[in-house]
DNA sequence: AGCACGCCGACT
DNA sequence: GTCGGCGTGCTC
């Protein structure tokens, strides 16, 4: 037999692959792309994928080992998916073997059996008993077959029968054991499509005649405007099709309710894949999906690696949440990723979005994308009103100007809800002594701590350090220590006092800790009566409250000047999404936003003419800027304790760089790639580590794609910055 | 990332 | 005398 090795992935942070010694007596044709294996790296066990085989290798003979077992007869991953991995690995510039793990649920990456998923039961046979059935349980157990010849063993333990009496109706012959995938619950009550308008028809034919090949289409659609409903048809024509869809919803996104209205419209079932599942779950979504029993996959960013025999649509709810870019690790973007896989299957794609990002309202605006637009509400909802109430000079109460609490008070009259958005948790944002100046700081980031009553604590909301208040100023021994500034938690306190009358509820990540918890929440608000809600963004996010009709921002005013370039775009489309909560029904909304800066011409332009017309005009602040979209970007970061190590990998970075181009480019005077930095972060000290970035620009992605991968090379070489973690971010999201 | 090897401080 | 601290080096 001739010699030949198998290319690995394994799950380390090495870009690179690893070669084994076949199984004794096995040939390459026992080799599929795909397939799990075990061997055995650097003394410890591990589950790899074969990438394939090769008759060469660079690798000394002596240090070859054979590996240790294959995991699987069947690849598990098809030639197709190990494509997309390769483009992951090559476009974010990671290691291709923990690219890999993103595409294998947890229990399959550990080397699991695909049975794991299955779900044990019984069936009957069909034979009658031969004689009969001895003891009220079996026969009490054999009418239930006879009703419903398949039963789950949960279920049938759960109504209280034993092993034994299965085992005795087993060995009578007239029900057997069975183990198979569970398929998704198809619910029982269908609910009607509702009929579209004219507009939304238009939406719907424009992108349908996209169906069967790739196409990236923008839906623009004002809050309330029924771009679900134009996703519902869509999914209707691809399921008749025989084909699959795959929705991504941003993390928040996937309520129970949002789950419901897709599964109550098709009588197909619907795989779920979201972080509140275990790992059970997990692998049965994935296989249901994969194995192309689940029609419809629903689920947030990591479900767009799930493979799909037979996809036909991808949907991506929400375009523009910021939860679509994965943060940590491979910090892939699973809208931009969903582009590529769209593109490889030849399947078009929707983005959806009230208030799409300037990434995807370029390519629309551009032509490269399909621009459809939705500006009419359904049914009798009208667009709320949003006004900016100065409160420069202006007395305040409890941090509300007086003419927002009346008309919050007017609101609550007429038994309706007002919400009051805050995006700071807590009590105070900040804690002083009157007598000294003295400030409670964090030990181990460059952050104040946050006052928080209930339980009375200092918190910093970057790291998670709590300790005790001080009963006196460590400084001066003075008592006159006092939060200042307000948080959801003071705000909701001093609003009871003002409203006694009308329950004040906090929606926050401390009073909504569970999905539950925000699930009960939410039923709660949903039965009605007047109440305040006060909360974070956590609010803002994706659910639909009927019977609120003011919306109060009370802080607009921080996103304003933030030092991000993204800063004003993700500002007005938080504000728009605040305010789609006003009066989605027939009662129209109002939105109140205090700022200091009422003449703000950006937030008056948002007020005025709306996200759209906003977009535009930071869209040209951009090209004059040259900034992405009209150029693209990376970022690399680095952190340490060092802080001197941290900043100097940055500076060996940058110059690596400019030789590099220099070299290439001898003859340009404009580099290709713009170097800036290295920078010390926003928030330099974080968790006790320095953080620096250095960022790099280009007009052209190839420029820049060459660059980054002699960059991360040359820093896989680089020893001397031991204690120094770094990464390469593409397409950061967050620039600060 | 693990994991082992290796060389210095406080302990039964 | 050892247990274990975490610096360093390697992984087909």
């Amino acid at each position: 037999m001739s010699f030949f090795v198998v290319d690995i992935a394994l799950p380390v942070p090495l870009r690179r692959t690893f070669d084994y010694l076949p199984l004794a007596g096995e040939d390459a044709s026992f080799y599929k792309p795909g397939q799990r294996v075990r061997v055995e790296f650097a003394r410890q066990l591990l589950c790899g994928v074969v990438l394939g085989t090769r008759t060469t290798t660079e690798v000394p003979a002596n240090k070859l080992k054979p590996l240790l077992a294959r995991l699987d007869d069947t690849p598990l991953l098809q030639e197709s998916d190990l494509a997309l991995c390769r483009w992951l690995a090559d476009y974010y510039h990671h290691s291709p073997g923990e690219v890999l793990e993103h595409l294998l649920p947890t229990m399959l990456r550990r080397g699991c059996g695909l049975s794991e998923a299955d779900e044990r039961g019984w069936e009957s046979t069909g034979q009658e008993p031969a004689k009969p059935l001895r003891g009220s349980k079996q026969q009490a157990l054999w009418a239930l077959f006879q009703q419903q010849p398949q039963q789950l063993h949960a279920d049938l333990t759960a109504q209280g029968f034993t092993l034994a009496q299965l085992r005795s109706l087993s060995d009578a012959g007239v029900i057997r054991a069975t183990q198979r995938l569970p398929i998704p619950p198809v619910l029982q009550d269908r609910q009607q499509f509702h009929s579209l308008n004219a507009q939304q028809q238009q939406a719907l034919k424009a992108i349908s005649t996209e169906l069967g090949h790739f196409r990236a289409c923008l839906l623009e659609g004002v809050t309330g405007s029924g771009k679900t409903e134009v996703y519902l048809r869509l999914i209707e024509q691809v399921l008749a099709q025989g084909k699959q869809a795959l929705v991504l919803v941003p993390e928040i996104g996937l309520t129970p309710q949002t789950v419901r209205r897709f599964q109550a419209r098709f009588n197909v079932p619907v795989a779920l894949l979201h972080s509140g599942l275990n790992d059970r779950e997990r692998l049965q979504g994935w296989r249901q999906t994969r194995e192309g029993v689940a029609r419809i996959l629903i689920g947030t960013r990591s479900a767009v690696f799930t493979p799909m025999p037979e996809l036909g649509l991808i949907i991506i709810d929400e375009e523009h949440d910021g939860s679509f870019k994965q943060q940590d690790g491979l910090r892939y973007s699973a809208r931009d990723f969903a582009l590529v896989r769209a593109h490889k299957a030849g399947v078009p794609v929707v983005l959806g979005s009230a208030t799409p990002s300037l990434e995807t309202l370029h390519n629309a605006l551009s032509g490269k994308y399909l621009h459809v637009k939705l500006t009419l509400r359904a049914g009798n909802a009208k667009a709320p009103r949003m006004k900016l109430h100065s409160i420069l000079h202006q007395p305040l109460v409890a941090g509300f100007a007086e003419p927002v609490l009346s008309a919050m008070h007017q609101h609550l009259q007429n038994n309706k809800q007002v919400l009051v958005f805050i995006n700071r948790r807590g009590f105070a944002p900040l804690v002083a002594c009157r007598d000294c100046g003295w400030m409670a700081e964090c030990r181990r980031c460059d952050a104040r701590l946050t006052l928080h009553q209930l339980p009375p604590h200092l918190h910093c909301h970057h790291c998670d350090y709590q300790q005790g208040v001080p009963a006196a100023c460590p400084q001066c021994g003075s008592h006159q220590i006092d939060g200042l500034g307000q948080g959801t938690e003071k705000i909701q306190e001093q609003l009871t006092q003002i409203f006694p009358q009308v329950p004040v509820r906090r929606v926050d990540r401390d009073t909504v800790r569970t999905k539950q918890a925000f699930d009960d929440l939410y039923d709660d608000i949903h039965d009605g009566g007047s109440c305040i809600l006060v909360g974070t963004q956590m609010l803002a996010k994706g659910h639909h409250f009927p019977d609120v009709t003011l919306v109060v921002i009370l802080d607009a005013d921080a996103g304003l000047f933030s030092s991000d370039f993204r800063g004003m775009e993700h500002s007005a489309q938080l504000i728009c999404q605040v305010a789609g909560r006003a009066g989605r029904e027939e009662a129209p909304g109002e939105v109140w936003i205090q700022t200091l800066y009422a003449d703000h011409p950006l937030l008056n332009l948002l007020l005025d003419s709306g996200y759209h017309a906003l977009a535009l005009s930071l869209l040209q602040e951009r090209q004059h800027q040259q900034l992405p979209p009209y150029s693209h970007m990376a970022l690399l970061r680095s952190e340490s304790e060092d802080r001197h190590q941290a900043q100097q990998l940055l500076h060996d970075a940058r110059a690596f760089m400019q030789h590099w181009l220099q070299q290439q480019h001898p003859h340009l005077r404009q580099s290709p790639v713009n170097l800036l930095g290295p920078f010390p972060a926003i928030m330099e000290r974080r968790a006790g580590r320095f953080r620096f970035q250095l960022q790099l620009f280009a007009d052209e992605r190839p420029a820049l794609h060459r660059l980054a991968a002699v960059l991360v090379q040359y820093l896989d070489d680089q020893k001397q910055y031991r204690k120094v973690r770094w990464h390469l971010d593409i397409d950061p999201l967050d620039t600060i």
